[in-house]
DNA sequence: GGTCCAATGTGGACACTGCCAACATCGATT
DNA sequence: AATCGATGTTGGCAGTGTCCACATTGGACC
């Protein structure tokens, strides 16, 4: 029976895993650095020694919940025919990260980004938005969206699954199951993307 | 020169007015309950004579956002010709609340609504919603949007105007001014909402 | 192999918060 | 005029984020 060492180790990861984890049980009112520190079996100012302060941790829970975002939608879309398929799958998989964890969620958005104060985060969440600006891209390569500047149409299919995930975490949509939720959404896509389809941009 | 009165005479009025005052300035993170009381020369502990807790505070503020936001999207749809008009600009006005005030917003979306905590808020969001579904209502019955159950249509309108107000709010956009995202969205609306129009729902 | 040092851990302190309890004041009802 | 409930006040508690001084250590350097 040995006695813990000193110094951690690894504790950085383990402080980052036990955060996501904290997150995820009591949600970001709840979210204490103290209680983060508790779990990981550390004093209270331990964190202090690989995070600046607070925000800074939830910061690098932010940058993973993007890495994860951004592989869902990959993986969704991977494998499909059709680029309009694949466009769909990836908004899809938006929308279910963002109800399946709703806290990491609010993290990742409901904090007014400042680039200055985390670049690694800021470039995570861009290339989470790259990769459905790459998606809509190809769609127009195949010719089932307009040519022209990809951006707006990436905004707009963006801010559609954006606010379809917000509302639905905060409890807006008179939806009683996900499935019911997931179904609605394919709708929204369809028609409000597919409007937009094939018609001079 | 007399002295204050010991009781105040319509605290609780002053305490909101207060409260969304402080939220503009320091953000909901910021907020503070004894914040609220020392601004309003009170004791710190006056507030819970008229509001159970600090989320029934914010609650109130939320409350009164909701009022100003249905407030709006009507007075901007008013006075417009067709019903296609008035729909675009109460979806414009949802927007460009979200972003006169975005703590405002904040407060009022990014807390679950559990409407057994305060059903006064919630109906007032309902009716938020309710002018929004309105509009779309109308349309139908103009022939500019196809007939049958409003309810989906409205929910793609409200997704997209929140998630453009959302992401707007959260510096997620390429845009450099108010007036460069009103544009943009106008066009949001148009191709999404319009790619709806007249078509078999 | 011994010495130093920067990295990484610890405990203590401070100001601040939300909330609770006990007490003070006062206007309306009797 | 007495009273009583509504509405104020002061004081206290546990818990928080962050700063400071100090402890421990593994590895670089001679």
């Amino acid at each position: 029976m040995r006695k813990p060492p000193y110094h951690h180790g690894n504790l950085r990861a383990v402080l980052l895993q036990t955060a996501m984890r904290l997150i995820r049980e009591v949600g970001p009112a709840g979210f204490t650095l103290r209680e983060v520190a508790r779990r990981a079996n550390v004093s209270h100012n331990a964190p202090y020694r690989h995070f600046r302060n607070k925000d800074q941790l939830l910061a690098a829970v932010a940058t993973e919940g993007f890495r994860e975002l951004t592989a869902a939608m990959r993986t969704a879309a991977e494998s499909q025919p059709s680029a309009w398929e694949r466009l769909r799958r990836s908004g899809l998989a938006y929308i279910s990260f963002a109800v399946r964890r709703p806290e990491h969620f609010t993290v990742m958005f409901d904090t007014p980004l400042n680039p200055r104060d985390d670049p690694v985060c800021a470039k995570a969440g861009e290339e989470a938005f790259g990769t459905l600006l790459s998606f809509i891209a190809y769609c127009q390569r195949q010719r089932e969206l307009p040519p022209g500047d990809p951006l707006p149409l990436a905004l707009v299919a963006w801010s559609l699954v954006h606010g379809i995930g917000k509302l639905a975490n905060a409890n807006r949509f008179p939806f009683h199951s996900k499935t019911e939720l997931m179904k609605f959404s394919e709708k929204a896509l369809d028609g409000a993307l597919g409007g937009m389809r094939r018609k001079p941009g």
